[in-house]
DNA sequence: GTATGACAACCTATCGATAGATAGATTCTA
DNA sequence: TAGAATCTATCTATCGATAGGTTGTCATAC
């Protein structure tokens, strides 16, 4: 079983990930978040890049499942938009894997992997299983309406400006 | 008149901030693309907030300069997709201020208010003159679907991913 | 013409702070 | 008592920034 301190680390690093991006914040950071030191934060994870894809790794499973469990009873894209916003709402935080798509140019190659990994579960659940060329685009163009709604409102300071720039997703 | 080397020091520091993010970048980075000593850096611009806040404003002068300019011939939403997605076909970057604005909880103010700025500029000449309350959503939501659809393309490593995801983009 | 002064540009050298990471000792717990 | 967890202490590298000296250029005075 994973240890608390070893969640409680990784709830730190999402945290700050989703605020300032990869380079936005330090093992030491971290340590004050939880209460201990930066080298036992290395105990529980060797390096960085380690640390952030498996931070990538556990956000898309969370995401995936409150997606998975939202879409019966309210609808592939009113879920998407209420999970999208509920980032908004916490402190005005971006979409982890959204940051991390915007530095992946500049991000550990195991870290990409798992940003990647992200966008295509994404796509793939918004496409439907048919997943005929166009039910494949209109996903690309909701995921990307949705990213970038966020980025949008977050840099206005303003959540309305979210509901606005999606408000056309309610099939 | 500006001299050459600051301008340098600008194209090379927009290239690296495209890639990286604002800390994904360092004086002696951009010292060393120029070809001078990061002490040189500083005597253009005195602190890191001074040289992003001016990057952003010189990127969203000559971004709107260029929108301007191509709306006339093509329309303003072919225009849009054209200019964004130039910044994919050259060599994947993202726009800067769209960087800017995922990093902007961690950044310093004068940064933020100058990327602000962009989004506020170019979603009214998107809204158009009359800017009524539909024409503005109508806005938001297509700088939100242009600015994730580059983020969203990047991290697929797929340049096609962002015409699939702006394809209704043509009126 | 040439010397002189002023200023911008760039340099060397360095500051204190912090980054990611490691070695090895100690404490806690099953 | 074995192993996980945490600690102290420290390493090397780099960060943004600064002090103060050198170089280059150009206008004006002679």
């Amino acid at each position: 079983m994973p240890s608390a301190t070893t969640d409680r680390i990784l709830d730190a690093a999402e945290r700050r990930a989703r605020k300032g991006g990869y380079n936005g914040f330090s093992f030491r950071d971290l340590a004050e978040d939880v209460g201990v030191k930066s080298a036992s934060v290395h105990h529980h994870f060797p390096t960085k890049e380690a640390l952030v894809a498996r931070l990538a790794e556990r956000y898309t499973e969370r995401f995936m499942e409150a997606l998975e469990a939202a879409v019966p009873k309210e609808g592939t894209l009113p879920a998407l938009r209420r999970l999208f916003r509920a980032s908004l709402e916490d402190d005005n935080q971006m979409c982890l894997c959204g940051m991390l798509a915007a530095e992946s140019a500049a991000l550990p190659p195991p870290v990409v992997t798992e940003t990647r990994r992200f966008f295509e579960r994404l796509i793939s659940a918004v496409a439907g299983p048919e997943a005929d060329t166009a039910a494949r685009q209109k996903a690309l163009s909701v995921v990307a309406q949705l990213e970038g709604a966020l980025l949008t409102a977050r840099v206005l300071g303003d959540a309305a400006a979210f509901d606005a720039a999606t408000a056309d997703l309610t099939a």
